[in-house]
DNA sequence: GCGGATCAC
DNA sequence: TATGGTGATCCGC
């Protein structure tokens, strides 16, 4: 199935805060490895994945990568609500004139809304009470004013007031400023430390350095096309242009028309609230075949000035225009882009918008500011680009979300000026990778540069539904999902090693249960039974949570798998896992010996085996890659031309002789391999007694399916265990 | 390694 | 009646 591409190269931001535990009287910042710190304030993530950092500065940008997982997405009906929404503006007060300018009938992405995540207000004081922050559509655009604004809000309140939902954000909200206070504890005592002076030369050192690397010389646009499953709609039905009209359903809406936004109705907003803010709101359904064919073609049509332009969800993308402008001779990226959008218009009759910067950072803020259907060009010059920064919002950079913003304004920044001032203070009381991805990002120094495509590393699917307590209906959601689950590890060739299931209660808590397999596998056979244990604990987790009176009644069902291997890539590298270089002599090889006489005299029975053996005198000095010893016994050798199969069937019979031969698992030469069992000991579902980690007897096949089933948590694991049932 | 939390889309 | 789904990362344990 497909990939979903994010763009890559920007560190995610993360806050935590130190402990007091570790605090150090002489601060480093600039130490690698940063110590570990506690208490901190939840980590947030992001998907931009390794930092490639700089390391390539001055040289031309890599080229950009393919996305991950886009169809998956798609293909789960909601793909993302980010379209052109704007925040609460994108600089600071004194820069606002830039905002006026755009704001009014152009929605200017400037003037601000808010989105899913965005839905919060910036300012405690509009929102009630202790959760203010979290709650409130905050429509800054569309020809709305203070006063609608405050209405609206309230409205949304009062019409989300009292649901489970509602509830769970005041709790969440509640917890988040509880850490603030604390944080704000220790900012008050880190602060001598801060204004030490042997601290402040390390910050500006550190800040010195990182300027140092600032790199001019790339030319990056963000585009991003306008309000896009809306605008695709408006085109195919053209009487919807003068309506206000939302994309998606009751429950969720994933965008909605200008027209609509006037009425406070937004991305990321349930269907039935927005109706209610606007009577006569049209929501149409979504039609993703539609949009991923558009963005095909609009894909296309950027891949005449990137070849390897990055695509960022359906209605996003990055390009590196270096190239493009130095092979045609152009110094102005701004006809070049102005074209590129002119051509999507003609093409689809769907307009975009464009940020040109310096850096991917950049260019992502940068394409907000003439949006609807413009493009903004940031000159590659230092002062153009530094003054722009110090009043950029940090909220704008990619990857500060709305907690982080509140976290922030706790801490008295707001715009990148801001956080940059107050850097010796931040370095002490923030991660190491959080203030490391903030301060590059506060510099404008976001990287031009994107890593490779990396491999995917977890498959989900998770399913809201009406509420209940019934168990049978879980157990049946729970299978399908693993259904799922299997046919897309099958489909891709790949095997899991870890399962994770997550519920969601009728008031909202999550909470998720995982476990890592004793080996890799795609069937629903070794899935589901983990899955329903892991089920029955993460109901015990979230019903604790509820109050435990009674069992809670779930909304939502996930499981998903992580810890994959290719089919290929398990099958070479686990076999070369057991392969011993001939002469090399190990402990467990050693053991092995002496069931070597037992190897030899079955040699001969089976067929696995005379294929080993009729090569097992070949010339020993070569590549040992080429030819290698079975590590059980430590005298048949593999040659190269050696099935894989075949392989396994040697080491599986080894080991079924050397577990006959010495009777007892523990001197049974185990494969070098260090096979993580569950480190919980979990409690055994209402089975029978332990059963011994290996019946004494049972020689003929070590491992069968049952037999691996019931060695659920013992320490030692067979061949078997190692690699799939080779079910193809 | 696990679970909670944040973020993007 | 009623507030999504997929993937990634970071942090504290």
């Amino acid at each position: 199935m497909a990939n979903h591409c994010r763009p890559q190269g920007q560190k995610p931001p993360a806050l935590r805060r130190s402990s007091m535990s570790d605090r150090r009287t002489s601060i480093s910042i600039d130490e690698r490895p940063s110590p570990p710190r506690r208490d901190g304030i939840a980590a947030g993530g992001r998907n931009p994945q390794r930092a490639n950092g700089m390391e390539s500065v001055g040289a031309a940008p890599d080229p950009p990568t393919e996305w991950n997982h886009e169809e998956l997405h798609v293909e789960g009906e909601l793909a993302g609500f980010g379209d052109d929404e704007g925040l609460q503006g994108v600089f600071s007060q004194d820069f606002a004139w830039l905002s006026q300018e755009h704001d009014g009938d152009q929605d200017g992405a400037l003037a601000s809304t808010s989105t899913h995540d965005d839905r919060a207000e910036t300012s405690a004081t509009e929102g009630d009470g202790a959760t203010g922050y979290r709650f409130s559509y905050s429509a800054h655009k569309a020809g709305m004013n203070q006063v609608d604004r405050a209405k609206i809000n309230a409205r949304i309140a009062e019409l989300s007031k009292g649901s489970a939902y509602y509830e769970n954000e005041e709790r969440k909200s509640e917890a988040n400023r509880q850490r603030e206070l604390r944080l704000l504890d220790q900012v008050r005592e880190m602060r001598p430390i801060a204004q030490s002076e042997p601290h402040r030369a390390k910050i500006a050192r550190r800040i010195a350095e990182l300027e140092a690397t600032r790199d001019l010389t790339q030319t990056i646009v963000h585009l991003d096309m306008d309000a896009f499953y809306a605008s695709v709609e408006e085109r195919d039905l053209p009487e919807l242009k003068t309506k206000p009209m939302a994309v998606g359903s009751t429950m969720m809406l994933c965008t909605a028309n200008y027209e609509a936004r006037k009425y406070g109705v937004r991305a990321a907003m349930p269907g039935y609230i927005a109706q209610q803010l606007c009577p006569e709101l049209v929501i149409i359904p979504l039609h993703f075949d539609k949009y991923r064919a558009i963005s095909e073609q609009v894909r296309a049509i950027l891949r005449d000035y990137d070849q390897d332009m990055r695509t960022a969800g359906l209605d996003e993308c990055y390009l590196n225009l270096t190239a493009y402008m130095q092979s045609h001779d152009l110094s102005d990226p701004q006809p070049i882009v102005q074209e590129m959008r002119d051509r999507i218009v003609e093409k689809t009759q769907l307009t975009a918008s464009a940020g040109i910067a310096p850096n991917a950072m950049l260019a992502k803020v940068c394409s907000d500011l003439n949006k609807p259907n413009g493009q903004y060009y940031l000159a590659p010059e230092h002062e153009t680009v530094v003054n722009f920064t110090n009043k950029l919002l940090m909220r704008r950079i990619s990857g500060v979300g709305r907690v982080t913003e509140h976290l922030l304004k706790t801490l008295g920044v707001e715009t990148c000026a801001d956080f940059v001032r107050e850097a010796a203070i931040l370095s002490l009381v923030l991660s190491e990778k959080a203030f490391g991805f903030l301060l590059q990002s506060a510099l404008g120094l976001g990287n031009s540069f994107w890593s490779n495509t990396s491999p995917q590393k977890s498959i989900s699917t998770e399913r809201t539904f009406r509420a209940t307590r019934d168990a049978a209906a879980w157990d049946s959601t729970l299978s399908s999902l693993v259904a799922e689950l299997h046919t897309e590890l099958e489909s891709s060739s790949r095997l899991t090693r870890h399962l994770t299931v997550k519920v969601k209660s009728a008031s909202f808590r999550v909470r998720q249960a995982g476990r890592t397999l004793h080996k890799y596998t795609t069937q629903t056979t070794d899935l589901l039974p983990v899955a329903r244990t892991l089920l029955a604990e993460a109901v015990a987790a979230v019903t604790a949570q509820d109050g435990g009176a009674e069992i809670s009644m779930l909304r939502l069902l996930g499981v998903r798998v992580s810890d994959l291997i290719d089919r290929g890539v398990l099958e070479k590298r686990g076999i070369a896992r057991f392969l011993i270089r001939p002469g090399a002599e190990t402990g467990t090889a050693r053991a092995a010996a002496a069931t070597v006489e037992s190897v030899k005299s079955a040699a001969g029975s089976d067929r696995a085996m005379a294929e080993a053996s009729s090569s097992a005198d070949a010339p020993r000095d070569r590549d040992p890659v080429d030819e290698a010893v079975c590590p059980v016994c430590h005298v048949v050798s593999f040659p190269a031309s050696m099935t894989e199969t075949a392989m396994v069937r040697h080491i599986d019979e080894c080991l079924n002789l050397a577990a006959l031969r010495t009777r007892g698992a523990s001197t049974v030469a185990e494969p070098e391999v260090a096979v993580v069992a569950s480190p919980r000991k979990r409690a055994a579902p209402a089975s029978g007694p332990p059963s011994p980690a290996r019946p004494s007897k049972k020689p003929a096949r070590l491992s069968t399916r049952s037999d691996k089933r019931k060695g659920g948590s013992s320490g030692s694991r067979k061949l078997d265990d190692f690699f799939a049932p080779a079910d193809a």
